[in-house]
DNA sequence: GTCTATACTTAGATAGAC
DNA sequence: GTCTATCTAAGTATAGAC
């Protein structure tokens, strides 16, 4: 969780934000919402972060220093692509976080693919941590997998634009009444996958 | 278009108001840009709307109009499935909007998108126009095609998961670096029903 | 580091002439 | 129906005491 320390103020600042954010989108929130949330002056929020859209900025740099921390290798999984089934090396591709900052990161990606095209800094947060990952994770993967001949040549292009398609949906969809079920998530990802035939 | 008569003041409004808000979001768009880019005074709009949230309402009221208009009918549908290939039917289960308001109406559906889970008229308008669209015409569809016998029983529900998911993120990345060309959309379709083995 | 009070700006909306 | 001028509220941000 943000600076570790569970009771700081500024870490009770972001989770604030995070939350309303995740809500009622960046816009709609105030300062002094976010003050009332987190417990604190409105005032004191301005020691902290030296304007709205900084902690907002603040926010995308914890998660892309998470999801940095949680990607797996893409070497040790060539490898893997070599001798192991291709179904279960593509779902082992899948990075989770730990259950305790899952909801503060799910808000997070929340707030960024609402105020994508609108805000530059958005749109390259949702480009860095939802297309990019699938994109160099999986798409090699997938070549080198067809190159060894462990599965049936396919639409590598199309099949990624499902899946990313899939992944941007259900981290905007998160939380709402459209929301699947984390389990939901899983089987979802498996059904994508059943398009790859290992020979 | 909005109004039919190309150059009403009314039409004016809400053109550049979508357009306006699909850019940039509601929120960020004040009464004078939308002023501006429609050529009318700022006050003049009230003449027209009662308020900024009501021209909203009006795009949302115009895209269902159009979207009820261009929906397929699904009994002559189903009755299709008895007797042609699968596929087929399930591509003419598309609705298309003319080449001239399809612009205009990409920009109501990306604005809506952004809106949602933060504003209730914009989660029902997803719901409405995007969710329920598919779940009343494919799915019924899917049903009878395998108690036709005529497709693989399949997971109707995940399938429907994919698909719905795939329309959300192509509509909210629609225009955006993100988005997919029109050719393409097609065929990621194509590739999705590919799930779906005649008999 | 936290507070009270307040400055400054923007944006939705209205009044009322033409 | 369209304009100019203006009201009002809200929201970001700062000053400065403690």
């Amino acid at each position: 969780m943000p600076e570790k320390r569970y009771g700081s103020t500024r870490g009770k600042i972001l989770r604030a934000a995070a939350k309303l954010f995740s809500k009622s989108g960046y816009h709609r929130v105030t300062m002094r919402e976010i003050a009332q949330d987190s417990e604190i002056n409105a005032a004191s929020i301005y020691h902290y972060f030296p304007s709205k859209a900084d902690i907002l900025k603040s926010l995308y740099a914890f998660y892309s220093a998470e999801l940095h921390k949680a990607l797996p290798d893409l070497h040790a999984l060539l490898r893997l692509a070599e001798t192991d089934p291709p179904h279960e090396v593509l779902m082992k591709a899948e990075f989770h976080f730990d259950q305790e900052a899952r909801d503060f990161l799910d808000q997070i990606l929340i707030t960024a693919a609402r105020e994508i095209s609108a805000d530059s800094e958005s749109e390259r947060f949702i480009r860095e941590n939802i297309f990019a990952p699938t994109e160099n994770i999986i798409k090699p993967l997938l070549q080198r997998m067809v190159e060894l001949g462990r599965i049936q040549p396919l639409d590598i292009e199309t099949l990624l634009t499902i899946l990313v398609y899939y992944c941007f949906s259900a981290a905007a969809l998160n939380h709402s009444p459209f929301g699947n079920k984390p389990e939901k998530y899983q089987s979802d990802l498996s059904f994508i996958f059943s398009f790859i035939k290992p020979m």
